[in-house]
DNA sequence: AAACAAAACTAACGAGTGTTAGGTAGGCTA
DNA sequence: TAGCCTACCTAACACTCGTTAGTTTTGTTT
């Protein structure tokens, strides 16, 4: 029998991956059971299974609503008319700002995505193989217009992107430094460290 | 009956922890089993409990070392009579060189600390936090001595950190860049984003 | 050869895992 | 009102987990 997809079934499904996104990103995929999510949800846990097919599905959907977003906003990147230090740099803050407003997503793509099953987990890697390699791109034209240093596209590219996600371990103690100071001083060593 | 330390005893528990942390990594901590571990050894489950005392030990033992290790040599730096910039490029080396030659245990360090069982998991967080504190204080001496760039001292050390810790997804493919391209590209990016 | 201790083994424990089967209450439509 | 579908429930299955108990093998020392 087929699954017909309501407002309502719809709705209860992306509570229930945003709860186990949460818990995942606390305990981990691996710790973070069923019956724990179906805790947070006000249900038992075979009940999830009305909404979900499995536990594999739900760190699925989060990791590709991930991976499907800084896609298609580099490929907006890259078709604009802007410098390429300009570029990295509008990619370098949208990559700051989902890490703060979307922290919880982009923590498990960043961390879990080794639990991905097969092909997802193939899959993921390549796109994310793939993303890396277009930032490197736009890099070593940014050196070839003697716009930036000579640093090595690839090294300068893990360098920018290991950087953001570190403010993962900001988020866990937000007090002393606002989100607005991480952002901005973030900003200007890695821009101002690439700029020639 | 106090278990007596032999030599041979010693170092089939290194030998242990060497294996476990090795599946850790591939496979994170919770997703590693004891027989997982039994198996790499070549002993059944039961028997690794006559060299270590549970599996939470040898995580324990594995993240103390490596902070041990860090701790050690940041009070090194801190005694020497560098520069201020120069005392951020030794420390930013010596954590890349632990990155390429350690990379098991720095990486479990980095990234499966959280599974630490209290009172380990404070501590360790603790002598974290310390840690960090210490390089800001480097910055914040830097700035004001005017041979670094005006950078909150806090993003500077995490970004630093963050990227160094990146090394990780190299390691993972480690066909095109050389490791020396990788120390050399990285240090002059984050050391030239800093010197004024 | 006898004695001893270290380190391996088998077997099992209690708890927790993702998931399925089968049943029931409540609301919408014919 | 009768039928139907969704979303919940309880109960259970077939594992796997870390760990312990008790026993046997192995290797060295007297």
């Amino acid at each position: 029998m087929a699954k017909i997809q309501t407002k309502k079934n719809s709705s209860k499904k992306e509570i229930i991956i945003e709860k186990a996104a949460r818990l995942f990103r606390e305990k981990g995929f691996g710790a973070a059971s069923m019956r724990d999510i179906a805790e947070t949800v006000g249900v038992e846990a075979a009940s999830l299974y009305n909404h979900i097919q499995s536990k594999s599905e739900i760190l699925q959907a989060i990791c590709f609503k991930v991976a499907n977003e800084f896609i298609s906003h580099l490929e907006e990147v890259e078709r604009s008319g802007d410098s390429l230090l300009k570029k990295m740099e509008t990619i370098i803050r949208f990559h700051i700002r989902m890490m703060l407003e979307q922290y919880e997503y982009v923590y498990i793509s960043d961390h879990e995505w080794r639990h991905l099953a097969e092909p997802y987990l193939s899959n993921f890697l390549n796109q994310r193989r793939s993303y890396r390699k277009r930032l490197g791109d736009l890099v070593e034209e940014g050196i070839a217009k003697n716009e930036m240093k000579n640093i090595e596209p690839y090294v300068a590219v893990l360098t920018i992107l290991s950087a953001i996600s570190g403010i993962e371990s900001w988020q866990r103690s937000r007090k002393s430094t606002s989100a607005e100071t991480l952002e901005a001083n973030m900003v200007k060593y890695l821009i101002e460290g690439l700029k020639k």
